[in-house]
DNA sequence: ATGTATGCAAACCATTTGCAATGAC
DNA sequence: GTCATTGCAAATGGTTTGCATACAT
């Protein structure tokens, strides 16, 4: 989805949080913070792996385990389980997104839902102060409806 | 959260389910969703297994592992994978339900959402038929705020 | 200089799988 | 009687951990 938070603001935003949490700035943490900004859209553990090493940038698993973690606290990252795929990851962008999941064929599909989103940000819950939020919309793609419909016409 | 489908209804679902995929029936899968139907609120594997195991009827985390997918597939329960706490399940109510998820304590509290849940009801995606959704709220809750501005105090 | 962060390989653990025995149909 | 399903134990694979080395401060 777009950009409306800057490269810049990113990374200034996790040199304060290394700051708050006295933790060094280590070129690693930057490096994929930035290989991290350049994906336009969704990424798993193995693709940023595999995108660091094309970059000539050799990190290790337990680096990126790391440093991902510490983006996702820092809330520059966002990690989603979606029902039967394996976990993908997202920078935090400035305009939430909801995710459509085919059940059928895994694709993901971002909708931004102008009237959801400020219906969030208008709800308050009692006894609970809210960081952020995911809605995870399951169901069938239509490509994938498309070719149900032919099997079942093919069956019967 | 409250009951509006009644335990026959599950069942008989169930047994429509199986029908449907021509598997058999047997004692086991009945069991574990009559266990799970037992349950009031989210429960995982494990807390599963030790119910089964109370109630003296054995069966194999494998048997456990498959039936449970078998119900998530029939959609009579839900699997949700909230950050950072183990894989949790809740049979699929009728009344469908927001997950808020204290990022420190870990605590899930369900709320019903009459309007948001009227808005989905409604929404309609394009190019997507949708089967069923989850929002997932993650934040602090009160508790967790109160002890975090003490220890503040405290650290000044 | 000090102690945090990294890299590597080993450990972990929830989930899956292979296979022989059981029992639903 | 057949073959799907079960139980058990072993395998799997994504993630975490332990420890020695490197390097940010």
């Amino acid at each position: 989805m777009s950009e409306l938070i800057s490269r810049e603001a990113y990374v200034k935003r996790f040199d304060r949080f290394l700051d708050e949490k006295k933790m060094r700035k280590t070129p690693e943490r930057f490096a994929i913070l930035k290989r991290i900004l350049s994906f336009q859209s969704h990424f798993t553990i193995e693709s940023l792996m595999q995108s660091m090493e094309e970059d000539s940038f050799h990190v290790s698993r337990a680096t990126l385990y790391n440093t991902i973690q510490l983006l996702v606290e820092a809330q520059l990252v966002r990690r989603h389980v979606f029902e039967g795929l394996q976990v993908q990851y997202e920078k935090a962008g400035a305009t939430p997104h909801s995710h459509l999941i085919c059940t059928s064929c895994g694709k993901v599909k971002e909708v931004r839902d102008a009237n959801f989103i400020s219906y969030m940000n208008a709800r308050k819950f009692t006894a609970f102060t809210t960081d952020f939020y995911s809605l995870y919309v399951y169901g069938t793609c239509s490509t994938c409806a498309r070719k149900m419909k032919k099997r079942k016409a093919l069956n019967s």
